[in-house]
DNA sequence: CAAATATACATAATATTCTTAGGTATAACA
DNA sequence: TGTTATACCTAAGAATATTATGTATATTTG
């Protein structure tokens, strides 16, 4: 995996992104999600994760819900009313950053 | 601009990709060069710019030498050999998080 | 069937990295 | 001559992630 330091910043997005295609998920599947997505170049760290769902949650951006699987809890993650409201700008922004490191990356020939 | 809190983590990566492809540039430079390339979407910050130079210079990635202009100085920053040394590895895991963030954006359909 | 691994949540101390808000000074432009 | 641009800098605080733990159940494998 890449070095650590470069997530700083883009986690949220990240769960954002994820939350906003699929309706709901639970934070173990956010992780896998990701490493899928980016065949294993991004690997959260729940130290990072837990936190930053418990944030969202609190700003009111996300709810949740649990779920017993057997004995074990999953807690789901959904945005909220309020998250709706605040996603397409969140993701614009997102976007604009995504475009811009790529421009960084591979500046235009003027 | 896109929300800053995004920037976190890839200013250092942004700093050596602009001084691998320039040989040497002082500070304002940097931040002007950032602003053109991104088409005004990233402006970095003073107060983030410095330290991460003067990180890079005390960590012995980056060497200065000072100019006079007229009565005012510039600084201007290159990756010294210990820079060029780590330099290819950095630029590697830099392009691997911004791929990472485009597979994010648009997966990938299997 | 026991041990290892995977699933699933969580928190606390610490480290890193930026923002915001200053400060100083010269040069150019209107 | 006042405003904007150029050019450097630092410090307090906020935000964000790492590392190290902790707890517990479920599944796989030797």
């Amino acid at each position: 995996m890449y070095s650590k330091e470069l997530i700083k910043g883009t986690l949220q997005p990240i769960v954002l992104k994820l939350l906003h295609e699929n309706k709901r998920m639970y934070g173990y599947e956010i992780t896998q999600r990701v490493k899928d997505i980016t065949n294993g170049r991004i690997e959260l760290t729940e130290g990072a994760l837990y936190p930053t769902l418990h944030k969202l949650e609190a700003d009111g951006i996300l709810s949740t819900e649990k779920e017993f699987i057997g004995k074990r809890v999953r807690k789901y993650y959904s945005l909220t009313k309020k998250g709706h409201s605040v996603i397409a700008q969140k993701m614009q922004d997102f976007n604009e950053f995504v475009h811009a490191m790529n421009l960084i990356l591979n500046p235009k020939i003027s």
